[in-house]
DNA sequence: TATTGTTATACTCTATAACTATA
DNA sequence: TATAGTTATAGAGTATAACAATA
């Protein structure tokens, strides 16, 4: 009964590659939900995460860390920039570049969106005992980082 | 100070979605390469792992377990058909349905995929030893299982 | 009247190339 | 010559609506 079983009522629920998509697809429902509101939706929740810490970077470099290219982020900023949530400004050492700032009201905006994400997080990952919950995410992170530097080293843009 | 030292370098990198996104964008990347062969891809793959256990399914059923629109499965099946893979047959019992029945190379060609995806989930997950791969995967199940009882509620379709 | 499978259309997203202004 | 930002266009992918055959 055990294992045959289970394969011939649900064959696919052990598999990995379907879970990771089955788990990845049900947070990014709740996630859009939850930064709807937002100019860009996830990708804008992204962007103001990756201004609100350190120098404000140019336009490329937001697209290089965030996997986006760049002329997809020229529209998804011209959102951000008409909701008054960054705003682009010259970079007195490189006139071709410009510098995205986050406004305070983006700074509000973000904050809210990382609580309703928070919420987010905690509803998918109910039924997981708090250390399974905190292995799950360091083994998520561990990963997302070989990925990354295997990523650097494969892709040239 | 190394906390928000570490935030200002990679802000990200903690972020539970964007880790999430990154691994699951990861793994998808080499899983369409080992299944690039397969007409439709990973949903090729899925489609065969559904049709390969039990009573044929039909065309629906397929397209409710998979969460796939029932006008884009006509093209997929289409193409399985045409590549000898799958095969629509009439119900008997049902005029209207069909059963989709798997072929002897389609049961050939799903276990050759099955073996190209086993070598990339062990290529994305080298790094984790066998215990945090194995609660990974387990936490990994259960939040699938979790959220797709949850989708079932949710969606009337 | 509802359901299975199919087709056609419209819409969204992304990728590519080309252009400007600076370096 | 190369780079930062912008614009325009074409392609893939998806969703919607409508249809024929059957229940």
């Amino acid at each position: 009964m055990s294992s045959s079983d289970a394969a011939a009522t649900h064959p696919l629920e052990s598999d990995f590659g379907w879970t990771l998509g089955v788990v990845a697809k049900a947070y990014r429902r709740i996630a859009d939900d939850a930064v709807a509101t937002l100019p860009g939706g996830p990708r804008g929740y992204h962007i103001l995460a990756a201004v609100s810490d350190g120098q404000p970077p140019s336009q490329l470099a937001i697209a290089r860390q965030l996997g986006i290219d760049k002329t997809v982020l020229v529209h998804l900023l011209d959102d951000l920039e008409n909701a008054k949530l960054v705003t682009r400004r010259p970079d007195p050492a490189d006139r071709r570049a410009r510098q995205i700032v986050i406004t305070g009201k983006g700074r509000q905006t973000l904050r809210r969106a990382r609580e309703k994400l928070d919420a987010a997080e905690t509803a998918l990952t109910t039924g997981l005992r708090p250390a399974e919950l905190s292995a799950f995410k360091t083994a998520l992170a561990q990963i997302a980082r070989r990925t990354h530097t295997l990523a650097d080293g494969i892709d040239d843009c």
